[in-house]
DNA sequence: GATGAATGAGAGTTCATTCAT
DNA sequence: TATGAATGAACTCTCATTCAT
């Protein structure tokens, strides 16, 4: 019996992954991510139960990726103005440094379809109880989390998205984005 | 429903933005198009030239029309308030009264292929300028029109996109986001 | 606009009934259908709904042709001799001047699966109808349909399916059958 | 349910027998029996050469357990009433005795590629010897053996397999069958 | 002997598009 | 202009079988 070969799954992922970003929904089907992969089409059905499956437990698998990589540096003794600013840089710099990933979770979530057969994840919890006790330490403003969470989050993103000319314009953008949202949430 | 031509082009138009809410990208395919139109395929084929050029000349319609929307209310002797406050709520309406369209562009726009190939348009110059304005008039900070734009327009898409309880919930919160741009934004 | 092609039709359903008795049932697959009935796969969708439908579809319309056939000769003023005689030569004669037909309709209700979504037909009933009046007219005894059906139609597909060296022979067996069945059910 | 050899090559034998009457031919893939079976698709692949040899020798198996069935209560010194209503109804009762197997056989034997590979029985050669015996002590007419073996089991097998909504009725038909081909084939 | 992983081939079906009318 | 018929290519998924352990 062979053993099931996690690095071959990692291969698929990648392929999904990736083939997402270059071509699309439409581009990303099973024949097409296993020749990525190197494996047969049929060998991805060892994985995941069918198309739909893969995509989803994919997903989730980064989704959540996501949320700890955001919430990892921080902690409990930072400044109101560190905690902001590090949120956003770490969302920033995510979304830079896995632009495929990035941009396979969203196409993901933007479809309906699939969003709507995926559960929760325990990211999006641990994030709403930091927001809570800021409000209640007196920290931030106390507007409610959905707009505390648009506001932090929503922005950042429409500017990582965009490609700069240079670096230092983008930094200066992402800069001033964070002078913004501290001066909006944090009290005093 | 079948009149002539305009009309027969509107029906193809309605059928493509619906089934892409319902089915999403895999389920509009030319002949469920077609169908749901009350055309034969072939018919499809008179008004565009091909399945990606379709999607690309409906898309480019409705974004215009999108920005059309969002501006036609504003009058150069507003006031800033009444501008912030304005912008915001008439996005939110026109993603709440539209939702189908909504969907159809941000699905459309976040495929990378098929944006590519999607030329510019006149609406965010339109836009950009009026921001400038208000910068020059003393009336908004001056922070960078990207960021602007993105913390004017990305937080009230987020939620509007929630669905909500009931509706005195939703403009509680559209009221609150209104309140925090103004004070971000404003001067004094 | 092309017309519907009958005669294209034609071919599928003989390409079916060929190739069910050529290489049965897993023989039997779209593409190998298409192929023999030199359209292209898809083709086949558009005069069948899927296979399953094709398959019923076919089996329907022939059965009936069996029972059409079979009784078509009878006339109300036959003897019983001649009557019971007719039936079972008709139907002998059927099986062996359409071999393929007969296979590929013993094959299909032989399996229950997609026997059960077949519903019903009028050619049993019509010979119920036969069987009942011979018995009121006290010209055979007076067996219950269900095994006068069965000892009529059973023994002879039994013998028409063997294959005999003579035709000769063949006649023999059959015209021996005709006698035991002519003694067996009618009176005096 | 597993212990060793012959247990295992047993369970693989009643999960072909069983998947093929619930879910027909092409409900029978090796994958499926594996798993009723309660083991790994390459372990078919130990105890039979390859699917088509597999069906082969359980139908050989199975084919000749009927002719056993049928003949094992007979004995020389019964009566012909005896001897004929004991065939038909061994027959019967094995049918609705062994409702899985008895399909399977069918279903087997009606397709013409597996069955010609599968070469010659001994269980016709007793029973064809038992109808010569019969015929010359003068106990049965003297009709050929292929009409009174069709006539025997033919008929029987329809009614068999038609589901009477009571048991009594069932029977009812039974023993006006058995009474029918008494008459028939019985002198005197 | 026994297994789960692996696969090329093929299953049924739908696709975007063109053809003939 | 408008159509339903027609199709090669591609789709998702399963097949019987073999491999490596």
């Amino acid at each position: 019996m062979r053993k099931k070969d996690i690095e071959k799954q990692n291969c698929i992922k990648n392929s999904v992954v990736q083939l997402m970003l270059e071509e699309g929904f439409q581009g990303t089907s099973i024949a097409k991510i296993a020749k990525a992969a190197g494996v047969s089409p049929a060998t991805v059905y060892i994985y995941y139960e069918n198309k739909e499956a893969m995509l989803r437990e994919i997903y989730k698998e980064y989704a959540e990726n996501t949320f700890q990589y955001m919430l990892e540096n921080l902690s409990p003794d930072m400044r109101g103005e560190e905690i902001i600013s590090e949120l956003i840089r770490r969302y920033y710099l995510f979304i830079i440094d896995n632009k495929e990933v990035f941009h396979f979770t969203e196409q993901y979530s933007s479809c309906p379809i699939l969003k709507s057969n995926c559960g929760s994840m325990r990211g999006p919890a641990n994030l709403n109880q930091l927001l809570t006790d800021l409000k209640n330490k007196q920290i931030i403003h106390n507007y409610s989390n959905d707009n505390i969470y648009a506001i932090l989050f929503s922005p950042v993103k429409s500017i990582a998205i965009k490609s700069y000319d240079t670096e230092s314009v983008a930094a200066e953008r992402l800069d001033e984005l964070v002078f913004m949202l501290q001066k909006l949430l944090l009290k005093e």
